[in-house]
DNA sequence: ATTCTATCTTGACAGTGTCAAAATAAACTG
DNA sequence: CAGTTTATTTTGACACTGTCAAGATAGAAT
């Protein structure tokens, strides 16, 4: 077990496999079509293989969250270190995280959603994942809050909260499938930013 | 089949039973612990009987949102019939808004989350009397445009999507058991509020 | 070559939603 | 009242789920 390549056996890396097979599965199905046997006989292997890679079926969807938390990281942690004002920067963000949570609609619901959060059990990697991101998130709303985009009526948590929660709350109505006409959603976008920050308001 | 009075059969009336059951069981236990079968066996009947008065289990929990629609338009229909300033009127809205969904998290999660309106297939009825709440919604924006609480800068379409996307977002977050800290919430919707109305705006 | 360990499979169990067919109970019709 | 129709409920069955326990196998370590 020193060995750092795993191609052994007779599947290279099951690990791997089975994730990427279970985001292709949810992404295309959703989660709820995603079963253990059938991801397994997807993968070409038997039944139970799968639980010797993932605790359960529970842990396996906390992987996939994860990894989804690092990559909208990616995404917006490179948007931030792009050269613009901070009002561009922060339009640009807000459209990056809906653009994110409605291509990424399966995982964007794993990694805020009930499945794990309150009907799983999340893991504990997740959670620090989840941390992290929002620490980060508050951090930025402090240096948005000094450059006067955000208001400065409160603290960074508060407003950090709020606004996230505008943002959560627009991405859910479309992945939920209560609001379904997506040629509004920029039009709606436009207007949440001027519902959250400072200098646009009337 | 004339006849009114439905006390037939050794269960009076199966279909409220089931209903009443339904709701006390996903309330205490959450939606994903309700099975048809245990449904069926709490309320003293064989496994198959809750289907010649629900179609299937969406069905159920179809007809469990729409008396959910109805109570909580009952609710949020008094406050606007009192006396108030449109501001009170309307701060109070928000709060008792939040307070219905925190209260009835798991029907709330029903009206307007994933398991019925993507993962399910929500009933006719069902859809009208989400259609209506939210008509009525909208109609009330229009007033609070015309009184200055709410932007005028948008039409009343958008402004309701949006203030009511962040509701909406703010108590999926508590719902969901992603914040957790209640005590937080009232500060949350007062900040809320700042944000989506238009005359507290610094 | 032998022991050890990581990986995988087979078998099993309890649970799920729900269909089809049979049984029963009440309502309607003569 | 008797006989038929309709409303309601039950029993049996099927395919599917997550996951545990025990065994088989393949590779690593000695």
């Amino acid at each position: 077990m020193t060995t750092l390549n795993k191609k052994h056996y007779h599947h290279g890396d099951l690990t791997k496999s089975l994730l990427e097979s279970a985001s292709a599965i949810i992404k295309d199905h959703g989660v709820e079509s995603l079963s253990m046997r059938k991801l397994a006989d997807i993968v070409g292997v038997s039944r139970t293989a799968p639980y010797h890679h993932f605790k359960d079926k529970n842990a396996l969807l906390c992987a996939l969250a994860e990894e989804g938390f690092y990559e909208q990281g990616k995404i917006l942690g490179r948007l931030r270190a792009e050269q613009n004002t901070a009002q561009e920067s922060f339009k640009k963000y807000v459209n990056a995280y809906l653009e994110y949570a409605l291509q990424h609609s399966e995982i964007y619901d794993l990694m805020y959603g009930r499945t794990l959060w309150k009907a799983g059990n999340p893991s504990d990697s997740l959670k620090a994942a989840s941390k992290h991101t929002f620490k980060s998130w508050i951090e930025w709303v402090e240096e948005l809050q000094h450059q006067k985009i955000l208001p400065n009526n409160n603290t960074p948590l508060r407003i950090g909260q709020t606004t996230w929660a505008s943002l959560h709350g627009l991405a859910r109505l479309f992945i939920d499938g209560i609001y379904l006409d997506k040629a509004d959603l920029s039009e709606m976008i436009e207007q949440m930013i001027e519902n959250v920050c400072t200098h646009t308001k009337a």
